[in-house]
DNA sequence: TGTTGACCTCAAGTTTAGTTGAGGCCCTAC
DNA sequence: GTAGGGCCTCAACTAAACTTGAGGTCAACA
């Protein structure tokens, strides 16, 4: 038979507390509670009412964290863990797609900050005085838009 | 003699309206006003005592701009400026001062993302269903931190 | 026995980054 | 001469992402 949360015989690493996802991840308790009432992440109860969460949950929780570092909105994860189930371990392949999925965002950004580290070398060797020059204030400039390289450069 | 924001003699683009920056910036007005308050960016007033932004503003809006876009909160700004003059346009070495800074702070963030992608890609290959080389879960990892490598890879 | 400690819920507060609205000034154009 | 546009201030509101606090349960430990 399968373990279940509220199965004292359980292997004790089987289900996490929150308590325990918290210090593994790094995210507090109360975020953990926040994203859970989100959609974010799901767990279940023990006899206690009190939150299990299986192993792989510690994945997501860890995606979410980084995805905060770097600016990207919980909306979107949301979005983009669509496909990525809540109640089992994920397969092989909606993992693969969901990670890809992920490298695409991730790329896009990398992309957006690149493309600003090359306008800054620019204006550190121009000293960007001269405003008409400068990428940076090229009006309708792609870096306020979406995926479209700078007009100048 | 030079021109002042109140002088009505002034050539036309010599100074910009709060609208005008907006349209050329692509920042609403409420937030130049915002920007403002928080010492982002300064302004003088014309004799109507409406703001009047030197030519050179318009470069600082634009990093903010950039800058919120990656994620950069307004409050690091406000320190990667600090040796930005606001009353003046920069001289050329305070500019290069402040790419530099500006070059460090993207960097980072770009090495974050790099990492992350690595990751990623492991994790296309793997499947990422062995938990126990899953950098991403690593305790402690570094992507939940500051500067510092991720322990595997 | 009682007192920690980890967990629970639900409501309210906080910070960041602004936006929206009311009420008003001044200039231009019909 | 009045309507509209662009600007002004100040106050209030919003949304995202949480945190904090009050009040309570349960199990283990001294």
């Amino acid at each position: 038979m399968t373990h279940q949360p509220g199965d004292s015989r359980a292997a004790p690493d089987d289900w996490l507390a929150i308590g325990e996802v918290s210090a593994r991840t790094g995210a507090a308790v109360s975020a953990l509670r926040f994203y859970e009432e989100l959609g974010l992440i799901a767990s279940e109860r023990d006899g206690r009412n009190q939150r299990r969460y299986p192993r792989h949950m510690l994945r997501r929780v860890a995606l979410i964290s980084v995805a905060k570092r770097i600016g990207i909105p919980l909306q979107d994860l949301r979005e983009a863990f669509a496909d990525v189930p809540l109640d089992r371990p994920p397969s092989h392949q909606e993992w693969q797609r969901a990670s890809r999925g992920w490298k695409r965002r991730l790329e896009e950004r990398r992309l957006t900050i690149e493309r600003l580290e090359a306008e800054l070398t620019g204006c550190i060797g121009c000293g960007c005085l001269s405003m008409k020059a400068c990428a940076l204030l090229n009006p309708g400039d792609a870096l306020a838009e979406d995926g479209v390289g700078p007009r100048r450069l």
